[in-house]
DNA sequence: ACATGACATCGAAGTCTGTCAATATAGATG
DNA sequence: CATCTATATTGACAGACTTCGATGTCATGT
């Protein structure tokens, strides 16, 4: 499938990275927005990345994830989706094992977005 | 009621601005956080959090915001409600209008957690 | 006192979300 | 090929979320 049409994880579709505060929000550029900051708007999710984040490395294996969680496993095979969805978290497949790792410009952006300029 | 054990807005619960990429959260803290960033997850609030802090003087009127919507004004009402809860925006009601302004703090404390400081 | 206008609260309808057990897939190994 | 192991997908269910119309509250004006 040669560059079909795919749609592109809700980070990549950011105008980018004006602050909220700056001027009024479009409804267009809201509705944009607001599935990124729902993919970390969860204790799982948000403990999700930091594990990653704060890795060895920079990446962690699924297996160390489930591991830290009193889930079952799909339901972090679930949240970790939502993350890859959202361009919050990189996905790579070595063997039988998936490493992810954080997209740091996603994750910069976002923070800048929510008036992180204001310092 | 004096000083009552009023329930604390997520915002002043926060241990407060350990970039969430430092180190692991801890499941406690993530369970604080969680409802902070859940407040913003939402298009309209997101807006509403934007127009207020780009409004003239910092401060908006209930009756400028749900003009600049096309909801139903008990759902504008409530989503104020869901961004006061979390501290971040303050209330103060003069005459027969409400006055809705964004506490600066807590959006800082907020993009810095979600890893502002990785500049 | 009464009416009006600004905002909040309540209760209900419909949708979305988090979670799990069961099952599927796909790489490694015997 | 058969099997085991790591991860993903599916289907189901309970609870939470968004929205609305109806109603309540409170300050102001007549």
């Amino acid at each position: 499938m040669p560059m079909s049409p795919l749609p592109l994880a809700p980070v990549e579709a950011m105008a980018c990275c004006s602050p909220v505060t700056r001027e009024p929000l479009s409804a267009d550029a809201a509705e944009r927005i607001a599935p990124l900051v729902k993919a970390i708007a969860d204790p799982v999710r948000l403990r999700l990345l930091s594990l990653v984040a704060s890795h060895a490395d920079g990446e962690a294996c699924v297996c160390d994830l489930n591991e830290a969680f009193d889930l079952a496993q799909p339901t972090i095979s679930h949240h970790l989706k939502l993350l890859h969805e959202a361009g919050l978290l990189d996905r790579d497949k070595r063997g039988v094992w998936v490493y992810y790792r954080v997209n740091a410009g996603a994750l910069r952006d976002l923070a800048t977005l929510l008036g992180g300029v204001t310092a």
